[in-house]
DNA sequence: GTGGAACCTGACCGATCGATCAGGTACTTG
DNA sequence: CAAGTACCTGATCGATCGGTCAGGTTCCAC
């Protein structure tokens, strides 16, 4: 009965997949692993709950999926944002970039919530979560930095210090824009805010580069 | 039977509910609400299970009543800090608060960890955090930028920017120190850490005093 | 048409969830 | 000593958790 969607013919279960994957990656980025239960994420995704098992090993298996997916969406939008920057000076591309992790944490804000969901505890989520995904983006982050330092263009500040500095102030506020919208009136995923944003934090790294006494 | 402790008189309750206040305000910004079940509250606090409901009226009780002990030492705290700065500088008063906070924060990062967990969905219990205790901090917050402003020291930036720029800056590396910890073999907590992100963040104030364009 | 693979569902499993309750112990009060 | 109150526990409740399983539907290959 009623209308039958167009090529019906075979990939109905990719579909699907992808609707679970995106359920999830909500679900578990706003509630955390354990507040997300499986029949809460079938429902958004408009399946049925035993379909989560059919297409997925398990509860763990389905949260490594879904954060796969959310990794490849950072990947494949840095790839594309650096392409035909060859021969740029090096300072601009990391302006750009930091502005491109700005800009990307207001359009994925799951992305900053798992990963401070599971680094409040150690466990073997974060330890395959630092291992996968946020050595090799703490390690990019590094580099930069020293390219930066080698040019005389930044002050010899520890890379922790740096990384969680640019990554607090760029992201926080996106991972609580359901706090800030009651807090402040004020919705952070307009496209304003989210420039305003990216300015500023761009301007924390230019200022750090010539860092004198407080 | 075995050793009784001193002044056993009356107050055995009081340590108890203290034991459980402390077991749930670390399980709750671990683990989150839901992560985080009545049983496992009781057994890191050393009682039964049943005695969390005999101390609180249930679970949600609970989560209020650890957030408002952690709440009072926030306060407590900056009470004590500004004592005693009369009339001293309004620059060096925010350079003053702005080290206290990465400071709490880096003692007390349940803090950030709870607040940045509820803040990611919208629902009765960020409602009750925001207006009871977040709304307060920042109109605090706004409150000095304006002082410093109207004393020519602060570019006009738009508070909501300014306030999650800093609270993200200071405190998201404690937030994460599990991370942290795996991901660059850094302690955060060591003084050493401490004083010198509370000077990364309290230049990042300053140097947004003296802004130009980028 | 027949067999088989892919996709999906209702019913149900043991485990764990928050919460309740009757009962028990320890101490104060009269 | 008796009554009362504060503090605490074992047993157990219904609800929900993640996961399993038999069975059903749909579509392609032969």
């Amino acid at each position: 009965m009623g209308a039958v969607s167009a090529t019906q013919t075979r990939p109905a279960g990719t579909d699907t997949r992808r609707a679970i994957l995106e359920a999830a990656l909500d679900l578990f980025s706003e509630r955390s692993f354990d507040g997300a239960s499986t029949r809460l994420i079938a429902e958004r995704a408009g399946v049925t709950q035993p379909l989560l098992n059919y297409h997925f090993a398990g509860k763990e298996e389905l949260w490594r999926a879904a954060v796969d997916d959310l990794f490849d969406r950072w990947r494949t939008s840095v790839q594309s944002r650096l392409s035909g920057l060859r021969g740029v000076e090096e300072i601009t591309i990391a302006k750009l970039m930091v502005r491109h992790f700005v800009e990307f944490s207001a359009s994925n804000p799951q992305l900053h919530r798992i990963i401070m969901q599971e680094s409040k505890q150690p466990g073997p989520r974060l330890d395959w979560l630092v291992d996968t995904y946020v050595r090799p983006l703490y390690e990019n982050a590094v580099a930069m930095f020293e390219r930066l330092a080698a040019r005389g263009r930044l002050a010899p500040i520890a890379p922790a210090h740096l990384y969680y500095l640019l990554t607090g102030a760029g992201a926080t506020v996106f991972v609580m824009a359901p706090e800030c919208r009651r807090l402040t009136g004020v919705d952070p995923f307009t496209p304003e805010f989210v420039s305003a944003h990216a300015d500023l934090v761009v301007d924390l790294l230019v200022r750090a580069a010539t860092k004198e006494a407080t």
